[in-house]
DNA sequence: GTGCAAGTAATAAAAGAAGTTACATGAAAA
DNA sequence: TTTTCATGTAACTTCTTTTATTACTTGCAC
C-alpha cells in the first residue's frame, strides 16, 4: 500500500525553514525534498490554510513559519492535513447487516481506537522544536564521531 | 486509500466455520462475505499454513477449522496474513541522507512503534472464543428488542 | 513590462489490494 | 471409470489512492 508521507513530508520542510532567515521557495523545498514544487504548494497550502506558514509571490517571494515552533506540535499538523486515515488495515465492511460481522467490526474498531489515540496523544506531546533540539542533539553526535 | 481487510475478512469466515459441523466451501464463504471464491482461498490459504484450518477437495470438501478458538487470537492471525503494514502514514524516504530527515523519521518511527506495539497488544489479547461471545452478546440483544 | 514565484486545474504515473478468468489437481459419488 | 464437486494456482484486470507532471493563471518586485 501506498502510504501518505505528507505528516513527514511537512516535518522535513519545516525544519529546513526554521533553519533560513529568508523564505524558501516551493523549488529550493521540491529539491531538498526530492519531490515536485507542484506537490510542495498543494501540501503547504493545507499549512497556510491553518495559519502555520505564509506564503508570498514574486521575487524574493516563498514559504516562512509563521508559527512558534514550540507551541506547533505534530497532531496540529496532522490535522491541517486533514487528518488521514492512520490505518493500512480496516474492516471489509464498515456498515454490514451480518450480526457476525458486527461483532468483527466492533472489536477490531475499538483496538484500532485504542491505538490511534495513543498515536495521537503522541503526536500532540511532540513539538516542533522539540524535533529541531532532535536535530541538533544528532548534528553534534556527527561533528563529534568525525572529531 | 485502498484498506488491507483481510483480519477482517477471516475473523468473519473463521466465526462463520465455527458455527457448523460440516466444513464449508470457499463458494459459499465468498457469497456470505460478498466476494470472490478465489480471494478466499488465497487468504484461507495462509491460515492453511499457519496450521490453523484445514481444507479438503472434492465432494464434501471445502474449510474446516482446526484450532481451539479459546486459543486463537488476532495477533496469530495478523502474523499468519503476513504481519501487513498497518499504518497509512509513513515516512517519505526511509533511509535518508540529511540528517533533518533522519531525526524526523526517528522521532516519527518512535510514535508509530508505540502505538503498533499497543495494537498488537490488544490483538494479542482478543481470542476468537472472546469474539465468538461478543457475537452471542449481540445476538441475545437483537432477541430481546425483538421481544 | 519582464521575471520570478505561488495558485490551480487537469491529467498521468505508480503501487498495492481485491476481483476475475481460466485451467489444473484431486477426491468422492454415480 | 466417468462425472461432479471443490480446492490450487497463475495470469491478468480493475479499483483506489497517493504522488508526480504539465500547462496555464495570478500577482508581486525589480
Amino acid at each position: 500500500m501506498k502510504r501518505d508521507s505528507r505528516l513527514s513530508s511537512v516535518l522535513h520542510a519545516l525544519l529546513h525553514m526554521a533553519e533560513q532567515d529568508r523564505p524558501m521557495t516551493s523549488d529550493a523545498l521540491a529539491e531538498c525534498m526530492r519531490t515536485n514544487p507542484v506537490v510542495v504548494r498543494r501540501t503547504m497550502g493545507l499549512l497556510r490554510e491553518a495559519g502555520f506558514v505564509t506564503s508570498e509571490r514574486g521575487h524574493s517571494g516563498g514559504w516562512r513559519i509563521e508559527t512558534d515552533l514550540s507551541k506547533l506540535t505534530l497532531r496540529q499538523l496532522h490535522e491541517a492535513l486533514g487528518e488521514p486515515t492512520v490505518f493500512a488495515i480496516g474492516n471489509r465492511n464498515e456498515t454490514p447487516d451480518c450480526l457476525v460481522e458486527q461483532s468483527v467490526n466492533a472489536v477490531l474498531d475499538s483496538a484500532f481506537a485504542e491505538a490511534e489515540a495513543l498515536l495521537l496523544e503522541r503526536f500532540a506531546s511532540v513539538t516542533l522544536a522539540d524535533l529541531a533540539a532532535e536535530f541538533t542533539r544528532r548534528f553534534k553526535d556527527i561533528k563529534l564521531q568525525k572529531g
